[in-house]
DNA sequence: ATTAAATTTTTGTTAAAAAAAGAGTTTGTA
DNA sequence: TACAAACTCTTTTTTTAACAAAAATTTAAT
């Protein structure tokens, strides 16, 4: 991947943001690779993200907040993305006791072995995005990542 | 940006994963900050990229397959997002006299003009989410990303 | 010259995401 | 208690994206 052969035509860009640039387009080309990974499974990154979310807590339920802080899109879409994931079973639903407002959320039985298989295919899929970098310049990555 | 604070609980994730998760919140929040730096001129991230290459075309007109291999979304989208310019005013879009499958595509006067007020705005948000980088971070932060 | 194939763009349909408004519940304070 | 404010979640509406298939034109082959 080489940005200058993208963007040919802006020869005068800055550094910030040929940055910017860059890291969409990659960031663009790994979520293609995530995509493709996933679709087997049917579920989206989001909701393979919930579920890894879930898998986390260790029995303790999430509520919708505290998943929504951990992920990226919308509170509003986060409704309705655990409603998908209770229709395939992977999750469950019940409004919390101590504080009606909250829902909490817990991954099943069956959630956590579909999510066993995905996490099979994903891993192989994060060493393949990864292939070209030596494991100091991957240490080294992440450090810079801490910066945006 | 912390990932590890984000991920909290997952403690055995390996780092080609821990990576490919981090770049992924890292381009999210970037992704945030752009939408909202473009918001106030009602443009999207796409429609922004489309004009910034036909800016880049000098003159020359762009047809529809060469914004789109320059582009992310697909194919069937590109002509809709044009649609949305031509709304706007800011590209127009002309059959080719050679080949009359294709369609050129100029930006105008105005899209050039609001392009400008755009870039400003732009690169203001660029040097913004870089600003914890040294000029060498960033250089080798790109050589970094051709690795992918 | 006709027909088949390839190229380029558009349309239709469906699903997902973003944005804004709303409903129910709790908390704090007078 | 009562009332306002804050919190948590849902609903509705609007945009945007993905996918499949079709339309229009050109190219190539027989």
């Amino acid at each position: 991947m080489n940005v200058e052969e993208i963007i040919k035509t802006d020869k005068k860009m800055e550094l910030p943001s040929k940055t910017v640039i860059h890291l969409m387009l990659v960031s663009n080309k790994v979520n293609e690779t995530i995509n493709a990974t996933l679709k087997p499974f049917d579920v989206s990154i989001q909701q393979f993200n919930v579920l890894r979310i879930l898998r986390g807590q260790c029995g303790k339920p999430a509520n919708l907040k505290t998943l929504n802080e951990r992920m990226v899109t919308k509170m509003s879409n986060t409704t309705r993305l655990v409603d998908k994931l209770i229709l395939k079973g992977y999750v469950k639903r019940k409004t919390c006791e101590t504080n009606r407002r909250k829902i909490e959320i817990y991954i099943t039985t069956k959630g956590e072995k579909a999510l066993s298989s995905m996490d099979i295919a994903m891993n192989k899929n994060d060493k393949h995005i990864v292939q070209n970098f030596s494991e100091e310049e991957l240490e080294y990555l992440n450090v810079l990542f801490n910066k945006f």
